[in-house]
DNA sequence: TAGGCCATCTGGTCCT
DNA sequence: AGGACCAGATGGCCTA
């Protein structure tokens, strides 16, 4: 990661005044994945492509440094764009290992990363309890697994239990969580 | 209709 | 220098 102290960003008005962000993504698809969604997104993004090359605004002349920087921008939205599709993917295939009640609602990101690590944190704490603080296959005790499930937050968070529990009461807990979580607790 | 969630654009910053 | 990463802004869609 990076640093993260920056200097709060004021909005400026696009360089590129073709359009304004909003109005280039006029009939996004709803949410989802699947072959359909992807053709959607495709002939949405032809269209957009089109509706920008077609804009009120003439054209650069070819070679033109403005062309160039305009060339610039869209080569990198569109690796802004690959990389968002990645993240998303990404976030698609936590889903799909995070044990969740209705199934039939797709999480929201924020709900997939705090239901996967407090899944984490269940996965964890029960393993520890069933190895006595040890994993098998070392010789040694898991230093840093314990003392992440010594730290206090966990009991601040209340989402799972002290180390002490059954080793069916951690997971007894997340899933606890996950209803709670759904029902908008 | 308000609010939540999302995709996209954009420019700044960091990294290679 | 160019690409990756990040966060703010914006507007569309959906649901309660």
């Amino acid at each position: 990661m990076k640093t993260k102290s920056r200097p709060p960003r004021r909005r400026v008005p696009p360089q590129d005044p073709e359009a304004t962000p909003g109005e280039r993504t006029p009939d996004r698809p709803p949410p989802g994945s699947g072959p359909d969604a992807a053709k959607a997104l495709r002939s949405r993004r032809a269209r957009a492509q089109g509706a920008r090359a077609e804009g009120g605004r003439r054209r650069p002349g070819p070679g033109s440094r403005r062309e160039s920087s305009v060339q610039r921008r869209l080569e990198s939205n569109e690796r802004e764009r690959q990389r968002m599709h990645k993240l998303n993917n990404a976030f698609q295939a936590l889903r799909e290992v995070i044990p969740h009640v209705r199934a039939d609602k797709k999480l929201s990101k924020i709900e997939t990363l705090t239901l996967a690590k407090n899944y984490i944190k269940s996965l964890t704490a029960t393993i520890l309890t069933m190895s006595s603080g040890r994993l098998p296959g070392l010789d040694g005790p898991v230093p840093k697994l314990y003392q992440h499930c010594q730290q206090p937050q966990q009991a601040a968070r209340g989402a799972l239990g002290a180390s002490e529990a059954p080793p069916e009461g951690h997971l007894q807990k997340f899933s606890t969580q996950i209803h709670s979580f759904r029902e908008g607790s």
